[in-house]
DNA sequence: ACAAATGTTATCATATACGATAATATTTGT
DNA sequence: ACAAATATTATCGTATATGATAACATTTGT
């Protein structure tokens, strides 16, 4: 192994890592592209966390929590969320 | 109030418990129809609740159980099983 | 640079989603 | 009509989603 060089264990670690986090990105894909929807419109509309969450019922530690995608949503809840921002929520297989 | 007719506090009760209905069906609407492309394409696919089940990693009694529509599923749920299905979930708003 | 507005994070309590199993009901094919 | 396959329902245990509050951090406008 080079004296200063990059260990193929490194680099091997490194993709694994690449992988594992692709993959987990790809698991969590449809989490995470509604809520950029959701923000963005959030956004679009010049509304804050506060007024949202006024809107849906419920605190704007709660929305922030759900905008930063740290857990697994329900379906009622990001229904709430989406219309509560004027908007409807479609949702389609294949 | 004519002798067999119909009461007009009944109808009144009656279109009442329509609205509810509407209201209710209306709010739940994304859940119901989500689930009613899932089970079409379960049956297109000629796969018992069993065989879904297995893929998904979980019981038949559940299937079943998220199919009737019973409850508030998650995200995760939803495309885990869509996903056995061979298929990608699609949320979009508006 | 400051104050006000907005967003984030931590934490606790409660409700409920989901896993699992078993018993029952319904549907299907012969 | 029957047996086998498929679906449903009830129930319990565990994990976690969500509500609520409070303290902290970041951004924005002046």
């Amino acid at each position: 192994m080079s004296k200063a060089g990059v260990k193929f264990k490194d680099i091997e670690t490194r993709l694994m890592k690449d992988e594992e986090f692709k993959a987990e990105f790809e698991k969590l894909k449809p989490r995470y592209e509604l809520i950029a929807q959701i923000i963005d419109a959030r956004n679009q509309l010049n509304i804050t966390q506060e007024e949202l969450a006024l809107r849906v019922g419920t605190q704007k530690s709660n929305i922030s929590r759900f905008e930063s995608g740290a857990y697994n949503t329900s379906l009622d809840f990001v229904t709430k969320i989406v219309r509560s921002l004027g908007k409807e929520i479609h949702i389609t297989i294949n």
